[in-house]
RNA sequence: CGGGGUGUAGCUCAGUCAGGCUAGAGCGCACGGUUCGGGACCGUGAGGUCGGCGGUUCGAAUCCGCCCACCCCGACCA
């Protein structure tokens, strides 16, 4: 359809809006009558929002399927959603996503989940395909419904339960073919997000429950986002909060050991009432954190355990480091009556002296020397503690938390700490997946090997989201061209007089035979409803045809980013519109 | 899952504290008329299980209990 007459269009805009929109771009989406509520975090998408989705979708496709060097290239195929629960338990994923994975049974007691992700069938569809190194490399992807159910949807389209997703996932004969493939989608996604006019910085990013290696995330910085990343502003360091690395000095390393003594610290509980109180930095401090950690155990049940964490004083404990230093699917803070009832001492805890209890110690705390740190008993702590002399730890790992104005380790120049949305993220999987699955090939020595993997997402509503989120005013959405729902907004104002109809019906003929999209007000409405229509769904171009405009032979002009009417001749007007669409 | 908030017309909301007649407004919608370059105006009209269930009461949108949904903060999250 090139053509939409408004008086026929199923959606309407809305002059209020619903009071739940949340960010400004969400409130546009609503109220041009683009996207709908459904359930929390589940929308429908009308018919402009489809045409929206839809080119994204188009952008992504030509750059999944552009051949790379070697004449790789993604090949589109569909999975289902449902999928038998079986192959969920044998990647272990039942249990490492267990709490976002949409479960249901069928009539012969059968479980299957809705996919919320489809590295173990994408997998399985490869074994059955793949036997020999000639089929690899190869790259497949899909362009489907995913199913999440997030413990907190948010953000309108931002954090779905239910959204589409590209997932492209790569098998190669080895990590050099997996770099090949890496690359290549790096590049392919620097090119959707530039031409879907939304910008993104690739930051290292942990893979988290996907397993594997190298990760980048694509975020998009907006103050609305939930990710934090660092950004080092000298040598373009970037990298998510959670996996970020930063320069740790010490201060006290060449402290001579004193010897450790007890003091009264009478209703001290926290580091920053500890430090005031002795007149030292927050950094002559060791801090004890206290974690419950989850272990998956071989049968694929899950096991508990409590750990201590030690840090210094002026740093916070990153839990996706911590994770990742103890091998564990799950870490949870343990608030304060939770230390209490495991027996510790909440805000005089440390290491010293805490027998058969897992110590996990920050590599920079371990270091200093002389540190103020709790006792284990109400109300008292201890000064000059040290490590290995006073307490032990199990592992000793950087599990500290980068924040704004810390150094860059690359660099030593100070980050900067910003938020972002994660638009995309690309994983080195690895053989993780085609070791569980059994998907091997024989090599040319007729060596059976596992596929080495890569995985690619792309969040379509997100970047629908961002695309919003980024191209508008006050007035409404002002859409990049090649994913505007219509190239022109032709607006006929009193449309009812016969020569104003006609003389719209003729140009919307010539319009759609150049080649352009048109969505076209023959509402019987008033200009101000007309406009504020055309600028709140923000075609590219607005052309209005009115008995005024015809009466000087001419039809006006207005592109949605600038500000500006023109007037050109009727008989000019589809070579200047064409004219205005290719320089906008 | 913890804390907070909201649920009344298609939308935005008032009314609930202090129970009381046919439950209201604006916008939207329908019809008629007047308008026509930035969300016009006049008139008429349709539209409601007051989130649900139960209770208290002569009487419940309003008080009590349970439940549900949605939103926000946190936990969580590829």
């Amino acid at each position: 359809m090139t053509l939409m007459r408004m008086s026929k269009l199923f959606s309407k805009t809305l002059r209020e809006v619903p009071a739940d929109a949340e960010t400004e771009g969400h409130r546009l989406l609503v109220r041009s009558g683009m996207i709908t509520p459904i359930a929390a975090g589940v929308y429908a998408y009308m018919p402009l929002g489809l045409r929206v989705l839809h080119s994204i979708q188009s952008i992504i496709r030509e750059e999944m399927d552009r051949e790379g060097p070697d004449g790789r290239a993604g090949q589109e195929l569909l999975m289902p959603s449902l999928v038998p629960i079986e192959f969920y338990e044998r990647s272990g994923r039942d249990q490492t996503m267990a709490e976002i994975l949409f479960r249901l049974t069928d009539h012969h007691d059968r479980e299957f989940a809705l996919g919320p992700t489809h590295e173990e069938v994408f997998v399985e569809v490869f074994k059955r395909n793949v036997q020999s190194y000639r089929d690899l490399p190869l790259m497949l992807y899909q362009i489907a419904t995913k199913f999440r159910d997030e413990p907190r949807p948010r953000g309108g389209l931002i954090r779905l339960r239910q959204f589409t997703m590209k997932d492209l996932y790569s098998f190669d004969v080895d990590e050099a073919g997996l770099d090949v493939s890496y690359q290549m989608m790096f590049d392919a996604y620097v090119r959707v997000f530039e031409r879907c006019g939304v910008p993104v910085i690739p930051a290292l990013a942990d893979s988290g429950a996907m397993g594997g290696n190298d990760t980048h995330e694509f975020l998009y910085l907006t103050e609305i986002g939930e990710d934090h990343c660092l950004l080092c502003p000298k040598c373009g360091y970037a990298a998510n909060a959670e996996v970020a690395t930063f320069v740790k000095e010490s201060a006290y390393a060449d402290e001579e050991a004193k010897p450790l003594e007890e003091i009264d610290t009478p209703g001290l509980t926290t580091i920053e009432a500890l430090a005031e109180h002795l007149g030292v930095p927050k950094s002559k401090t060791c801090k004890a954190v206290f974690y419950t950690v989850t272990y998956g155990d071989e049968g694929g049940g899950t096991r508990e355990d409590a750990v201590l964490v030690a840090i210094r004083g002026d740093m916070d404990v990153n839990e996706s480091k911590l994770k990742n230093a103890l091998g564990a699917i799950e870490v949870q803070y343990m608030d304060e009556a939770a230390v209490t009832r495991a027996g510790f001492v909440a805000g005089s805890a440390s290491a010293v002296g805490l027998e058969k209890m897992k110590v996990v110690a920050d590599d920079l705390v371990v270091q200093e020397r002389n540190l103020v740190a709790g006792a284990n008993k109400p109300d008292k702590h201890l000064l000059n503690v040290n490590h290995d002399r006073d307490w032990k730890a199990d592992i000793v790992a950087d599990i500290a938390l980068a924040a704004d104005g810390m150094s860059c380790s690359n660099c030593q120049t100070p980050m900067d700490e910003r938020r972002g949305i994660e638009m995309g993220q690309v994983f080195k999987l690895g053989v993780k997946y085609s070791e569980a699955f059994e998907a091997f090939f024989l090599d040319a020595e007729g060596q059976q090997r596992p596929a080495v993997m890569g995985s690619y997402g792309i969040g379509i509503e997100r970047l629908l989201a961002a695309i919003v989120e980024e191209n508008r005013d006050e007035a409404g959405i002002i859409w990049p061209r090649q994913l505007a729902p219509y190239d022109v907004h032709l607006v006929g104002l009193q449309v009812e007089k016969p020569e104003v109809r006609e003389a719209a019906e003729s140009l919307v003929g010539e319009l759609e035979s150049a080649g352009l999209s048109v969505l076209y007000d023959d509402r019987e409405e008033s200009p101000g409803v007309k406009f504020n229509d055309a600028d709140l769904l923000g075609m590219p171009l607005r052309v209005t045809v009115s008995p005024r405009n015809l009466d000087k032979g001419s039809v006006e002009l207005r592109l949605r980013a600038g500000d500006e009417n023109e007037l050109v001749a009727r008989d000019a007007a589809v070579a200047e519109i064409k004219a205005r669409l290719a320089s906008d």
